[in-house]
RNA sequence: GUGGGAAUAGCUCAACUGGCAGAGCACCGGACUGUGGCUCCGACGGUUGCGGGUUCGAUUCCCGUUUCCCACCCCA
C-alpha cells in the first residue's frame, strides 16, 4: 500500500472543519488590521533562503527540501570524476559533449584529477567546492610523488566566477562550452518558512510603491525534520509582515504593538486563553555582536562544569545556552551576561517603547532576557506566544523584527519590518477540543419516494440549495427507512419526503428529526421555514 | 541526525510460559416495501507494518527495516 510519506498527514474530516474555522477567523482578524493576502510560489530559488535565512542556521544547512532542475544525463552531472592514467579513457568514452576540447588541452602525464561541476543558477556551493578541495588534497598527499594538476571544469559562463572563488592552491579552472540547448540546473527548495518569500516579493514587485506594507499568508511550509507531536514536514504557517521604508513607520514601536495586540486578539477569538507572551529584544546587528563576544568570554572559565549539550553550544551558538534545561546547569546560567546590558540607546529606547504601548493596550506579557531567536534575520523585538498541553513544543507563535532584511535580499531601499508565523497544526491541536463546534451540518435531507421522483427531488434540492442550505440527496431506489437511517446517520436537521402525494399537493411533509414533528409545507415556504426553524 | 517506546479488523484494544487471531464500537443487510433513533438477528471485515531467522508450529522469541509516538538536537 502507498500511504503518505514520512512526516506528512492527511487532514480529513471533521478535522479540516476547524482548520477553516481557524483560518477564517484568521482573516477576519488581520482584515480588521488592514492586512491583505499575499501568496507567494511554495518554491524559491534556494539562494533566498541561504542568504535570508542564514547559510550557518539549522534550517539552511540541513532541513531543507532541494532540488535541482534543468540537469540533462547528455551533458555533465558529475560532480567529480578521478582521473589517473588508466582511467583516461574511460572518460573519454563517456562521449559527454564538449569534452574533447577540455582533454584536448591537457598531457595525460600530467593530469592527476579532474573535476567538472556544474553551476546552477544559484552560483557555486560554496561548502561543496571546499570539500573538493580538501579531498584533493589528501589525494595528492596521498600518491606523493605523482605530478598532478587540477583542474576544475564548469561551464564557460560561470569559468570566471568560479575561478575567483577558488583561484587558490595550484587549481585551474577550465571554462567548458556548453552545447547548443544545454539547460543549466537551479537549484530549488520548497519553502522552510514564508518570510523571505514575501520579502522577495516586495523586492521585485516594488510594493513600496503600491501602499502594499501590510501583508498576510496562509499555507504549508516543508522543513526536513525528524517528526514529533506537533512538527511535521509539511506544516501550515498562518503569518503577517509589516515591512516598508522607515517613512511608512514600519520601524516604529507601534507597530510591534499593534501586531501583538492583534495576536492577543486572534488567540482570544479563538477560544484559546491559557497562553503566555514572552518578549525581548535581540538588539540590532552591533549590539548582538557585542553580546556574543561577551557571552564567550563569560562561558570560557565556566563552561567546564556545564553539561555536553552546552560545552557544545558554547562553540556553535552561545545563544542557545539559555535553552538549556539541565537543573545543574541552571545556576551557572543564571550568571552569564543578559542581552539587555548590551542594547545600543536606540535598541534600549525601541523595546522600552514596545512595552509601554502594550501596557496601553492591555495586552499581557513577560520580558524574557533568555528568549532568542534562531533565525539570522531577527533584529530588537522578538517574541513568542506558549501555550500548555503541548508537549516540548509548546510554542504557537513566534516572530519579530528584521530590520535588515529587505536590504540583504537586495532591496535598494531600507525596508525595516516586523511579522510573525502561527504554527497551525499546533494551534489546531490546541482547539481538537472544541472541534465538534466547527462542524457544519446537514440542513435537510431530501427523500424522493415513488416513480419518477428522483427528478423532482433533483430540482427540489437544487432549489434548496440555492437558498444557502446545506442538502444530502436520497435515491428511490432506497426503502424510505433507509433514508431516514441515512438523514439521521448524516446529522440532517430536517428530512424532506418527495412523494406523488406531496408532488400533487405541492406541499412538502418535512419531518424534523429532533422533535418528530412533522408538517405539511407549500413549495415556496420550504426554504424560508426550513431556515427558520434552523436559527432557533 | 541521536536515544527510548510502539505497530493486531475502518476505530479502540484483547489473545497467559510459543499452540485454531478475538471483542466492543463503526459499516452493510434483515426483522419493518411512505417514517429514523431503541431492540433483536445476520453478514462483512486480517499477508498480526514489511523482510529474514529460530521452531513441528511465531501475533508471541531473535535480527534487520519502515512508519508513528515520546524525548534530544533545533525551531516557525
Amino acid at each position: 500500500m502507498i500511504k503518505a510519506v514520512r512526516g506528512t498527514r492527511d487532514l480529513l474530516p471533521p478535522e479540516t472543519a476547524l482548520w477553516n474555522f481557524v483560518e477564517t477567523q484568521a482573516r477576519e482578524v488581520f482584515r480588521a488590521y488592514n492586512f491583505q493576502e499575499i501568496r507567494t510560489p511554495i518554491f524559491e530559488a534556494t539562494e533566498l533562503f541561504a542568504r535570508g535565512v542564514g547559510e550557518e542556521t539549522d534550517i539552511v544547512s540541513k532541513e531543507m527540501y532541494t532540488f535541482r532542475t534543468g540537469d540533462d544525463p547528455r551533458w555533465v552531472l558529475a560532480t567529480k570524476w578521478l582521473v589517473t592514467r588508466p582511467k583516461y579513457k574511460k572518460i573519454e568514452q563517456l562521449r559527454r559533449p564538449g569534452f574533447g576540447q577540455v582533454f584536448a588541452g591537457l598531457r595525460e602525464d600530467d593530469v592527476w584529477e579532474i573535476v567538472i561541476v556544474e553551476i546552477g543558477a544559484g552560483g557555486p556551493k560554496l561548502a561543496a567546492l571546499k570539500k573538493m578541495q580538501a579531498e584533493r588534497q589528501s589525494l595528492a598527499s596521498a600518491a606523493g610523488e605523482r605530478p598532478s594538476r587540477y583542474v576544475l571544469v564548469v561551464p564557460s559562463s560561470e569559468a570566471q566566477r568560479v575561478s575567483g572563488l577558488i583561484n587558490q592552491d595550484g587549481i585551474e579552472v577550465q571554462g567548458l562550452e556548453m552545447p547548443e540547448g544545454y539547460d543549466p540546473p537551479e537549484s530549488l527548495t520548497l519553502r522552510p518558512e514564508n518570510t523571505a518569500g514575501v520579502v522577495r516579493a516586495y523586492i521585485e514587485h516594488k510594493l513600496w510603491d503600491r501602499g502594499l506594507n501590510k501583508l498576510y499568508y496562509i499555507g504549508p511550509q516543508f522543513r526536513r525534520e525528524r517528526p514529533q507531536k506537533g512538527r511535521y514536514r509539511q506544516f501550515y504557517q498562518i503569518g503577517a509582515e509589516v515591512i516598508g521604508p522607515s517613512s511608512s513607520g514600519s520601524e516604529h514601536p507601534i507597530r510591534d504593538a499593534e501586531l501583538l495586540e492583534m495576536l492577543d486578539t486572534l488567540l482570544r477569538r479563538l477560544g484559546i486563553a491559557d497562553f503566555t507572551l514572552y518578549i525581548n529584544s535581540v538588539g540590532d546587528a552591533q549590539d548582538r555582536a557585542a553580546y556574543n563576544d561577551a557571552l564567550r568570554k563569560a562561558l570560557q572559565p565556566v563552561v567546564g562544569q556545564m553539561c555536553a549539550d552546552c560545552q557544545r553550544r558554547a562553540v556553535t551558538n552561545p545563544l542557545r545556552v539559555f535553552d538549556c534545561k539541565v537543573p545543574e546547569d541552571q545556576p551557572v546560567i543564571a550568571t552569564l551576561p543578559v542581552i539587555s546590558s548590551y542594547l545600543g540607546e536606540a535598541s534600549r529606547e525601541h523595546f522600552q517603547n514596545v512595552q509601554a504601548l502594550l501596557k496601553e493596550a492591555g495586552v499581557a506579557f513577560e520580558v524574557n532576557p533568555r528568549l532568542v531567536r534562531g533565525l539570522d534575520y531577527y533584529t530588537r523585538t522578538a517574541f513568542e506566544f506558549t501555550h500548555g498541553a503541548l508537549g516540548a513544543q509548546n510554542a504557537i507563535l513566534g516572530g519579530g523584527r528584521y530590520d535588515g532584511l529587505a536590504e540583504l535580499l537586495g532591496s535598494p531601499q531600507p525596508a525595516p519590518g516586523i511579522g510573525f508565523a502561527i504554527g497551525e497544526d499546533r494551534l489546531v491541536m490546541a482547539l481538537q477540543a472544541r472541534a465538534s463546534e466547527a462542524t457544519a451540518g446537514l440542513d435537510v435531507y431530501v427523500a424522493p419516494v415513488g416513480e419518477g421522483m428522483n427528478r423532482k427531488a433533483l430540482r427540489l434540492a437544487g432549489d434548496l440549495r440555492r437558498e444557502g442550505l446545506t442538502v444530502e440527496l436520497g435515491d428511490r431506489s432506497f426503502r424510505l427507512k433507509k433514508m431516514f437511517e441515512a438523514a439521521t446517520k448524516a446529522g440532517a436537521k430536517y428530512i424532506l419526503i418527495v412523494g406523488e402525494n406531496e408532488i400533487k399537493a405541492d406541499s412538502f411533509s418535512l419531518k424534523n428529526l429532533a422533535t418528530g414533528e412533522q408538517v405539511s409545507v407549500p413549495r415556496a415556504e420550504l426554504a424560508q421555514r426550513i431556515r427558520e426553524q434552523h436559527s432557533r
